[in-house]
DNA sequence: GTCTATAATTTGATAGAC
DNA sequence: GTCTATCAAATTATAGAC
């Protein structure tokens, strides 16, 4: 059961390191000081082993997020979701940072359009009743946004400080209109 | 020459589709209904034929900017770079499409922020003209959103009409305050 | 659960002829 | 400029022993 956790590990740090098509069996393997074979074993394909961390990844994030968003509704809702990239960032900086390497290859079904589609919803819900003159797009946008955002905190590993002022710009933002 | 412009279309198509790792040389030339041979004979190796694509890309990019962003200033500048995604993807959707799918994984040494870094000033010295609180902050913001727009329009192909929208909504958020 | 050895394919790249 | 033939290395994956 270590060596399956080591293998895990490893995975993680070279797909985040050089993306998943271009990490070997054999450097995982060696990165993780077992054998090829047991990777096969354990995980059946490369592929599967990418999945499973994957899967392993937004099941963290869901928690965290549905712990942190709910009950919340209108202005407060959208201040909280744009502090969303930092908390999934900052609470696990690796995952997304290979999320932002390899997500638009699509090589695992596109997890983050599942994983942020109940936010559009209550965010257009949010934008109507502050009587926004176009609450779908407006969701749509800030969305955009906030993909943008965690791809930018995970690629620049930025300090904290400059992580808290970008988001507390954007919050300024939709707290003064309207 | 005429078959080194089919290997530079297959190529592009290609590393559009499955990214430039997973697209090999013996696919291109299929594609491109050529010998593998004569894709090493014209470009050396695979990366040094991504290479002169995105070299090519990012070319006509500049060109396009360039003349459309010169002699701005102020609101006006921030104005028409929101702009900017709806352009370079209109102009060249392959393209921009292509490098969505692998600009994060670093294959070529990233063109994509030497291309925008001098927006990056002009906005600096544009938001500070205006009075804003934070000029830096929001001329790095705003860069977030370009990057995550371009990266929207490039990957969902969306119709005119909602990029049109999506763009003039922004600009509305720059017009209304101050 | 873990390893060694090995199979089967694919890959990027070259040699040499036309 | 273009092709056929070929190579050496790498890659995913399996068999079988402990």
């Amino acid at each position: 059961m270590s060596k399956k956790k080591d293998i895990l590990d490893a995975a993680l740090k070279l797909f985040t390191e050089n993306g998943a098509r271009a990490t070997s069996t054999k450097s995982i393997a060696s990165e993780a000081e077992t054998s090829e074979a047991l990777i096969f074993k354990h995980f059946g394909t490369k592929e599967k082993l990418l999945e499973e961390i994957i899967k392993h990844g937004y099941q963290e994030a869901t928690k965290l997020i549905g712990n942190y968003l709910n009950n919340e509704s209108g202005l407060e809702y959208i201040l909280k979701i744009v502090e969303v990239p930092r908390i999934l960032v900052d609470s696990h900086p690796d995952f997304w940072k290979m999320q932002h390497k390899i997500i638009a290859l699509n090589l695992i079904s596109y997890k983050y359009d599942l994983f942020m589609k109940p936010c559009y919803d209550k965010l257009i819900v949010a934008f109507s009743k502050l009587q926004y003159e176009n609450p779908v797009l407006e969701a749509e946008l800030l969305l955009i946004y906030i993909d943008g955002m965690w791809k930018y905190f995970a690629s620049q590993q930025l300090d904290s400080k400059t992580e808290s002022a970008l988001t507390k710009l954007l919050q300024q933002k939709y707290k003064s209109v309207n």
